[in-house]
DNA sequence: GTCAATTGAGAGAACGTTTACTCAGGAAAG
DNA sequence: CTTTCCTGAGTAAACGTTCTCTCAATTGAC
């Protein structure tokens, strides 16, 4: 093991004080241009690496942002991860990242940590409406979950329009609307499943038995598949058109579709939401509700970083993010 | 914002000094009963967490571990890393993950991050070559890396046997074996060829043009087959078994074959690397060697903690986890 | 030549911990 | 009643930085 370099050495080596090494590393304070070059040399010489532990102690600042995540293996939620940590390492900040499994518990627990590792702030990506964050004093940015505190940064697409703008698409394809959903509390499904009903009700179709709620919540998506076997079979429509709340489900709603020699997209029509890789990948490709997870994580960064520019400025800000209606084959052309 | 409060004012609320209140957090050293349950009080009441930033310097000892994974996005990596998350967390160790875009230089200035904030060991899932880790004097464990320094820990998938079981399943089962790869120097990419090769070479089948490899490196599989697409075009035999590097790659070749109108399994056979969540998605599902990434994970995390034990133990150790074969849907049963 | 202003740089406290020493007081042993 | 030993707890240094005070030396103005 090579020995650590310290600020100590560096000022030995140039002969100069520790303080004097600080001020040219920092550029912050007078110092001859001799001896900056002198310390630059030293440094580079010796390797000497500044220790953030030290730093951080000092100016009571970490450098390090904590992500909250629920599922990184999500292909949704792992590209919003990678944008953000792309954005903080950008403005010279570390992540790290925490899978909270949906586990409230897990959620407290890696909440505590970062608290403890003297993060400076926290992006929440979660749908869990629990509240133990708000004990912690730390900048948060919460991305499309909306927790019910006084002032609070929440960047969220669209659920609702995206919904909506599904359901009207299918009806007005010609197709009678149906929703397939999963047992939850996220608010994000809540406000999917308002968006499909608004569309309907705009419509005047009648809103009975037109919900599906799945129980299984894992991912294991295949052979899972029973729930909706039996609930499309018995919807007696000739045009079926199902909104899913998400593309896993739509996956499995695909497949269920094709299993019962359902006619794709002309007697039965699918739209997800996320346009996550899967929705790309199924067979026929899935239309889906694109949820732009580069504008979501770069804007909760953004807005992060001006939290911890002005801490003390409440900001309360709600940012929503326009989602889009990708059509692939699981629908007819309008 | 409430005030951090500190070990100090623990002390002071106890009427005791700021050592006896460390004794009775790190159950270290000698007092009695009754400050315990006093400072276990205070410590409740005023909700005060350990400083890990001041720990850390004191001990020289940050209690995090970094990962750096080429794309975190890529199923196989994500679920790599979701489990060592998950083990270094229940060994007290928190993880900051970088994504490093399979870019030398991005790694270099992680590597370099890193080691500023004073990590405990590195766990590098990587398949670049360069060597910029060495001048890094941090206990790193590699996974699915080999690099050609002294000694190191290495935990990777048996590349060679998982490509020469897929190459020798696709000739028994009546195929005239090719090969679709990536333009890459990744060591696992080189493995995978060899074993596709000496299994040609056992069978005694000519190796000459067998093998094609695809320029584009990006992730956007589709639209991309002009180049599969002549290859297979060009192709004599009757039945055709590809093997492929990853399973991207085995789902692009499927998407050609299909348009080519091959029958598949019958005339056509494709077996895939990785079993990522592509492979089990696809239309019809692609058979593919699994790689077992909790075991990587986890084994990559016990030899790491091994070796935060002992720092001064060089420990040489190279672990191969076995691959299997998992047969799905385009290749014929045995 | 005097005084003021500027420049360069050192001393030392502080950040929040841990831990090696030290020591008072009481119990046990002789 | 000494002496020894243990228990509980305080003191202060150290970890690697930053940053506020200093202050000496140089420069410049008059």
């Amino acid at each position: 093991m090579k020995e650590q370099v310290s600020i100590k050495q560096i000022a030995e080596i140039c002969g100069v004080s520790v303080a004097t090494v600080s001020r040219v590393i920092n550029d912050n304070g007078r110092f001859s241009e001799e001896t900056r070059q002198k310390v630059l040399s030293a440094i580079k010489q010796t390797g000497y690496k500044p220790n953030k532990l030290a730093i951080g102690l000092r100016k009571n600042k970490s450098n390090i942002i904590g992500i909250l995540v629920p599922d990184i293996t999500n292909g949704f939620y792992s590209a919003v991860v990678k944008k953000c940590e792309q954005a903080l390492s950008k403005n010279g900040y570390s992540s790290i990242v925490c899978n909270t499994d949906r586990s409230a518990e897990k959620e407290a627990n890696y909440l505590q940590t970062l608290s403890e590792h003297m993060v400076d702030g926290i992006i929440i990506i979660s749908t869990n409406p629990s509240d133990h964050y708000l004990n912690v004093n730390i900048p948060i940015v919460f991305i499309d979950r909306n927790p019910d505190i006084e002032s609070k940064i929440v960047i969220t697409s669209d659920h609702y329009y995206g919904a909506l703008e599904a359901t009207n698409y299918l009806i007005k394809t010609g197709f009678s609307p149906y929703i397939i959903t999963t047992k939850t509390k996220a608010i994000t499904t809540k406000e999917r499943v308002r968006g499909f009903y608004d569309a309907i009700k705009q419509h005047k179709i009648d809103s009975t038995d037109r919900m599906l709620t799945l129980h299984s919540t894992s991912n294991e998506f295949l052979d899972k598949n029973t729930e909706a076997l039996t609930f499309i079979k018995n919807i007696s429509d000739k045009k079926i058109g199902i909104f899913t709340i998400n593309d896993n489900v739509a996956y499995i709603t695909l497949q269920t579709a094709l299993k019962l020699g359902k006619k794709i997209p002309d007697d039965f029509s699918i739209i997800g939401f996320d346009d996550a890789p899967i929705s790309k990948i199924a067979t026929p490709q899935i239309s889906s509700i694109h949820q732009n997870t580069d504008e979501l994580a770069e804007k909760a960064t953004q807005l992060l970083m001006e939290k911890l520019a002005d801490p003390d400025n409440p900001m309360n800000v709600t940012k929503t993010i326009p989602t889009n209606l990708i059509l692939r084959n699981t629908t007819l052309p309008s």
